[in-house]
RNA sequence: GGCCCGUUCGUCUAGGGGUUAGGACGUUAGAUUUUCAUUCUAGAAACAGGGGUUCGAUUCCCCUACGGGCUACCA
């Protein structure tokens, strides 16, 4: 069997925000394509008119942009199978399925949407196939002439797929193996609706072959439908070229039972969405991982190994690690649940052992939009490097180091002015000396002297080391009082502890 | 209801006919840090149940239970 070029695709609707699981998928489409030197195509399937949204198509490309997953063609990139809108492909699907209809394989009904609607309310178990359809109006159950005139009506009608009776459509699916259906448990999905749109079923088949797609990855809500896909492949002499099936395990709820899904994240106070969505309908806006100060590298670590590993115990991976490791067959079947916790212990990993100056555009968008002004890069690059460890979110890089930009507002005084003496006063005072007369301010020299100082003045160090910092910071956390100093500088020092003397001595 | 898929610590998972069933998150305890976080050490914590097959099943097969998905002119 001569081996095909490696070509997969993400094929999302824009309908809205992009889910985690649907970056997860694209993830592994990427994955995999760059692993084995093959394309990653985005294509649009933007064809249902009704839940089309203004915005959305632009958005996910934005999100993919975000995760560093670039496709190597899409409606924005172009390539050789354009277009990649399914919207703009229109004319091509009504032609495969006049073909299936001509061959007999699929037909034309005329039932309305009330119809079948009632159909369903009334009779149990319902569904539009062997047991219904000759009942049903389609040129199945019409006589030719009724079926012409009706055509010659225009009236409105789709074109269904016809399932044959009493066979079984297997396959071998990449991640569970052996999947079987009998067809007789299938209904007569819709190929083309009345609008001339296709649906999925339709435009999936007939795109992923004009595509030359050689594999097939999405989520396993898919799965029972892939009967119908098959049997499509098959009837439209396709049979040899079709891709190699992968369902992917679903991405589930934390807590509870069921699918991920939007609400959850608002439920339970964590993103669903890679990036915040605004629903401009609802005027909604639902945040997003790289909103929430997600790094991407961590995003797609977390959804990585959300479902798959590389038999080892590693966790942490690069991009490039991946790609080198990424293997489909090791994604398990079992859905997983998402835990946020683990989410931002992936984050804080990546925090810290990103370099100061990779983090430093974003970290210094977090601080401007708290409006918090920074000027001296370096100073930021040492200010990052103090700080990281103790960030588990971009977020937390505010909240971290905003005192070294700014003056602490207010002080935690309560765990200060109890224990508050004059002699401390004083010493602080004459610590002010000690540092205006020292040559090296730096952390080891500046402990020292405080030490020295303390001695003197016969106090212990540590009564003064809370006050020291909270002089400085305004609250009992951060790194070394003295690495904090020290960054600060002389002047700055100064004017911290003199300024908290007033308070405090109040 | 019908069809399909699944089931190892609370969660993500490794493993696989004979193992002290391993790792990670979280959690508990301790050490370090004269703050907080980091870091380090230790602990608790799992093969859904029942039948087979086998000298031996958590691992293979069947059934049950449970969970999930689908059951639209949505994707």
């Amino acid at each position: 069997m001569p081996d095909k070029k490696v070509r997969v695709r993400f094929a999302p609707s824009p309908t809205g925000g992009l889910h985690l699981g649907g970056v997860r998928t694209v993830l592994f489409n990427y994955l995999f394509a760059k692993k084995h030197h093959g394309d990653f195509v985005l294509r649009i399937e933007d064809t249902d008119q009704n839940r089309y949204v203004e915005g959305a198509e632009q958005y996910i490309m934005d999100c993919l942009k975000w995760c560093g997953l670039f496709p190597d063609e899409s409606p924005e990139a172009g390539g050789p199978y354009a277009p990649y809108r399914q919207s703009e492909r229109k004319s091509i699907y009504r032609e495969y399925a006049e073909k299936l209809v001509r061959q007999g394989h699929a037909y034309y009904a005329f039932d309305t949407p009330e119809e079948l609607e009632q159909n369903r309310r009334e009779i149990p178990n319902f569904q539009y196939g062997l047991a219904y359809r000759d009942g049903l109006r389609n040129s199945l159950s019409l006589t030719q002439h009724e079926v012409d005139e009706l055509l010659d009506r225009h009236t409105p009608h789709v074109i269904r797929i016809k399932m044959p009776a009493d066979e079984r459509v297997s396959f071998d699916d990449v991640i569970r193996g052996h999947v079987s259906f009998e067809t007789n448990q299938v209904d007569d999905k819709v190929l083309l609706k009345a609008d001339g749109m296709p649906t999925y079923h339709l435009a999936v088949v007939v795109d992923d072959y004009l595509m030359k797609i050689s594999h097939a990855f999405r989520g396993e809500e898919w799965l029972p439908s892939a009967p119908v896909h098959l049997l499509l492949w098959e009837y439209l002499g396709w049979k040899a070229d079709m891709p190699q099936w992968a369902h992917l395990p679903l991405i589930l709820k934390p807590d509870g039972h069921g699918k991920l899904s939007k609400r959850d994240g608002a439920r339970l106070g964590f993103p669903v969405y890679a990036m915040s969505w605004f629903d401009a309908k609802t005027g909604e806006l639902t945040p997003g991982f790289r909103e929430l100060g997600f790094l991407p590298e961590a995003f797609l670590n977390l959804l990585a190994t959300l479902g798959w590993n590389d038999g080892t115990d590693q966790e942490l991976f690069t991009l490039d690690e991946l790609i080198e490791k990424f293997s489909i067959d090791r994604v398990s079947k079992a859905g997983a649940k998402f835990d946020f916790e683990k989410a931002k212990w992936f984050n804080a990993e990546w925090i810290k052992k990103s370099e100061a100056g990779t983090l430093k555009s974003e970290v210094r968008k977090v601080l401007e939009d708290k409006g918090v002004v920074v000027t001296d890069e370096n100073y930021l690059n040492q200010v990052i490097d103090l700080v990281k460890d103790r960030c588990v979110l971009l977020t937390d890089f505010y909240q971290q180091s905003a005192y070294f930009f700014e003056q602490p507002k207010e002080y935690d005084v309560n765990s200060v002015k109890p224990k508050w003496t004059d002699a401390k006063a004083e010493f602080f005072n004459a610590f002010i000396g000690t540092i205006n007369s020292t040559k090296v301010f730096e952390p080891a020299a500046l402990e020292t002297d405080f030490k020295a100082l303390a001695e003197e003045k016969g106090i212990k160090a540590g009564e003064l080391m809370l006050p020291f910092r909270i002089m400085l910071v305004g609250a009992k956390f951060g790194p070394h009082v003295f690495d904090i100093a020290t960054l600060l500088g002389k002047e700055e020092t100064v004017k911290r502890i003199e300024k908290a003397l007033v308070a405090f001595n109040n």
